[in-house]
DNA sequence: GACTGTCTGATTTTT
DNA sequence: TCAGACAGTC
């Protein structure tokens, strides 16, 4: 495969710089739209034709797992359509079938399957099957490469044990959530509970770093590991063991990480140390057969949540790079050109994206033509909110036969905006999928058979355990359990060892005993077929015997006869699976599940689509919807005290905007329905930041014409004189406070010139204020 | 040990 | 609004 790739020709200049290049560190920082994964996947390419980079050195990593298996896709069919070139002269789909079917399963074996390609989390998990056991850490625990993967809840009811029962805390003042999110927050930095524990001088993070250390107890016992722990620990055990490092070090010669804007710390720490095997960055001069090559767009940064931390993009060319200004850098390449969205669509996101005061300087550069104005839309409420975007909806998909329903995609901040979309798309019989929301992973039926799963695989998992050996219902209740699991502990044992301690449980009364016993050898007959038989046969077999199916089936209700459909569903996974990766085994099977999520198969092509903005990163559609921009909202009301998480949630509006390709509509509601109550809604604050001049509207005098919210960016916006005394206020009137953002008065106290407003601002709640005091603006 | 009803309390985003 | 925790009853 020598000849020189002639796929490079289609692209413009700065492509071809980031396609092209080799050896040493690159900074690729590309606006939406501007063709990122075509010059991720190219280059890939470009390294195994042109440079003759054996594949199984080449370490791509992606964001979601749909994104792994697309760029797989495509670079298959770049050497495919090579192949069928060189071989045949032909183009691969003028090729018989057979014969390109022969062509790809050649690229598949010698091409995309020794590429590491995948997310930090499967790519980690991958290497820690291999490697986890020759790691210990800083107290001694140990893991073994059958270890299983807790999702969020399994850490939660981990926590919460540990709050309540072992340490006798009051959940109340330590919420296992916040626990859970702090200690979270300490493993993406990359401390163990000690590094915590210095760094946290106070009480409460003290606590903290004690639930934390326990819960690592919980984990090395369970054999078990979270999702920051797949990243972490890969790190810890790198540093610790430079015979390791050094192996990884020389397999993977060329890295690629794609949205390097949500990398978080422990995350880059490994990029750095299997680049660098180890020196500091700024010493590291051997570059000769290596490159680590970052694609990302600080202004589509939106995972700060998740200690995702866009400085690290931001410090790549002090870091890694020659750290020369723009003009003179051979370490970065901008792609700014977008070839996605009309050039409406594309102002209005520059303008937007312009009010945020932390970027790099960037702006996406229209290639097509103005097309439509953006049309903003102001609703009475959510229910008329989502009449307007169905009867949009059908309106263009009758009158343009080219769109079909796949072309359209409603975003929204939070999932619980889904409902009223959904309901009107139902009346309509609007075919639509909703991704995200309630997870099928996270299904009570799914999580129980993925718990007798976990369980054959790792005995050591007691969660998954506890979960499974009373469901369905045997007769081994709480008091039985209980008992067992003293003893476990005592004896430092899993609960499983203590439940195949026959003597043990028989000096249980008969009436336990015997369930347990039962139980026992049913799991181990599964176990013995781990070696020999399917994830689909195993499923299968779990449930017909352990009763699980036919216990659902006694209930009779419509919501059990769900139930068994989700769980053949699974089965049918397992299956899927099977076809697509070769491997049947149940251990392979259920890796991928704990990392799998919805995303992974969208089905983009056909329904309507609705999901959260954050869902929709890396996804383009002809006709966006963009609703719920109201303040509280959109931005999100835990946002609005704080300049940067406003920037974020900027950021988040923006990533909205640049998903449309043809025509974007943006709404929001005067009120809206949340959780129960009904809520007066103030526009967004984004709304005003938009180009007047671009938009349409039905009620421009809706959206204010300057920021509602002055406490924010300390840019020179100019803030309105207070002119508060000359007011007479009214129940019903708006206006904006500095800290608390748009509200409406509810209420008048006293009279004259000394009167106390009872002012409700969404999601905050209600405050009275004196107007004489405070500075308050009326909004029209 | 299983089941039922009441109550609370939490509601951003997710690999 | 709604799911999960918990107490009380059979």
């Amino acid at each position: 495969m020598s000849a020189i790739p002639d796929f490079l020709s289609h692209l413009n200049p700065s492509q071809r710089q980031a396609v092209e290049h080799f050896c040493g560190p690159l900074l690729v920082v590309a606006g939406a739209g501007s063709g990122k994964t075509r010059a991720l996947t190219y280059r890939i390419s470009n390294l195994v034709m042109r440079h003759q980079v054996n594949p199984e050195n080449i370490l791509a990593v992606t964001f979601t797992n749909k994104a792994a298996r697309e760029m797989k896709e495509r670079i298959e069919k770049l050497f495919a359509e090579q192949l069928a070139q060189q071989d045949h002269g032909k183009a691969l789909e003028l090729l018989a079938p057979q014969q390109q079917t022969k062509l790809r399963s050649q690229v598949y074996k010698t091409i995309t399957k020794p590429l590491w390609i995948g997310t930090f989390h499967s790519l980690c998990a991958r290497l820690l099957r291999m490697e986890i056991e020759k790691y210990q850490d800083e107290k001694g625990r140990k893991w073994q490469r059958n270890f299983s993967i807790f999702d969020e809840s399994d850490v939660q009811s981990l926590i919460k044990d540990i709050v309540v029962n072992q340490l006798n805390l009051d959940d109340r003042k330590f919420q296992p959530r916040s626990v859970r999110f702090a200690i979270s927050n300490a493993k993406n930095q990359g401390w163990n509970p000690q590094e915590l524990e210095a760094n946290q001088q106070d009480f409460r993070g003290r606590v903290v770093a004690q639930v934390y250390s326990k819960y690592q107890d919980s984990l090395a016992a369970n054999n078990g590991l979270d999702f920051d722990d797949l990243i972490r620990v890969l790190v810890q055990l790198l540093k610790q063991n430079g015979q390791v490092l050094g192996y990884w070090h020389q397999q993977f010669r060329h890295m690629l990480v794609d949205e390097y804007q949500d990398t978080n710390r422990t995350q880059y720490d490994l990029l750095r140390l299997l680049a660098t095997n180890g020196t500091d960055t700024r010493n590291f001069k051997d570059w000769e057969h290596r490159s680590v090559f970052v694609v990302g767009d600080a202004d589509q940064s939106i995972y700060s949540f998740r200690a995702a931390d866009f400085k690290i993009l931001m410090g790549f060319q002090q870091d890694f790079g020659d750290g020369l200004p723009d003009g003179d850098t051979r370490t970065m390449v901008k792609l700014e050109e977008n070839y996605r969205s009309t050039e409406n669509i594309l102002q209005v996101a520059n303008e937007l994206i312009d009010n945020n005061t932390e970027r790099i300087d960037k702006i996406l550069k229209p290639t097509r033509g103005a097309g439509e104005p953006i049309y903003c839309y102001r609703a009475d409420d959510e229910l008329h909110e989502s009449d307007f975007v169905i009867q949009q909806i059908r309106t263009l998909e009758q009158s343009h036969p080219e769109l079909s329903w796949g072309d359209f995609a409603i975003l929204y901040r939070t999932n619980a905006q889904s409902r009223a979309f959904e309901e009107g798309l139902v009346r309509w019989s609007i075919p639509y999928t909703v991704v995200g929301g309630l997870k099928f992973y996270d299904r009570r039926e799914i999580k129980d058979v993925l718990a007798y799963l976990r369980l054959i695989v790792n005995p050591a998992d007691t969660v998954s355990l506890k979960r499974v050996i009373n469901t369905p219902r045997r007769g081994i209740g709480k008091t039985t359990l209980d008992r067992l699991m003293n003893a476990a502990q005592e004896l430092g044992v899993p609960l499983w060892e203590m439940l195949t301690e026959e003597t043990a449980v028989k000096t249980l009364a008969a009436r336990s005993a015997k369930p347990i016993l039962q139980f026992v050898e049913m799991m181990r007959h599964w176990q013995g077929q781990v070696e020999t038989q399917s994830a689909a046969n195993i499923i299968q077999g779990i449930l017909e015997d352990s009763g699980y199916v036919r216990d659902l089936k006694n209930q009779g209700t419509d919501e059990a006869d769900d139930r068994i459909g989700n769980v053949q569903e699974l089965q049918n996974a397992a299956l899927q699976y099977a076809e697509e990766n070769t491997d049947e085994s149940l251990p392979s099977f259920l890796a991928n599940t704990a990392l799998a999520s919805d995303l992974d198969d969208l089905d983009e092509k056909t329904t309507v689509s609705l999901m959260t903005l954050h869902a929709a990163k890396g996804l383009e559609f002809p006709i966006v919807f963009l609703v719920g921009l109201e303040q509280g909202l959109f931005p999100n009301f835990r946002s609005l005290e704080d300049p940067a998480a406003i920037e974020e949630e900027r950021r988040l509006c923006y990533v909205g905007v640049t998903r449309a390709q043809e025509r974007l509509f943006i709404s929001h509601a005067r009120e809206r329905r949340l959780y129960g109550s009904r809520e007066p809604a103030m526009p967004s604050l984004f709304l005003s930041e938009l180009p007047r001049d671009l938009l349409q509207t039905n009620s421009l005098s809706a959206i204010p014409s300057e920021p509602p919210h002055s406490a924010m960016s300390p840019g020179a916006k100019k803030k309105k004189m207070p002119n508060t005394h000359a007011m007479d206020w009214a129940v019903g009137d708006r206006l904006v406070h500095r800290g608390f953002g748009l509200g409406e008065v509810t209420h008048i106290f006293g009279g004259g010139n000394k009167i106390c407003l009872a002012v409700k601002f969404p999601g905050i709640g209600k405050k009275i204020i004196d107007p004489n005091i405070t500075v308050l603006d009326r909004v029209e």
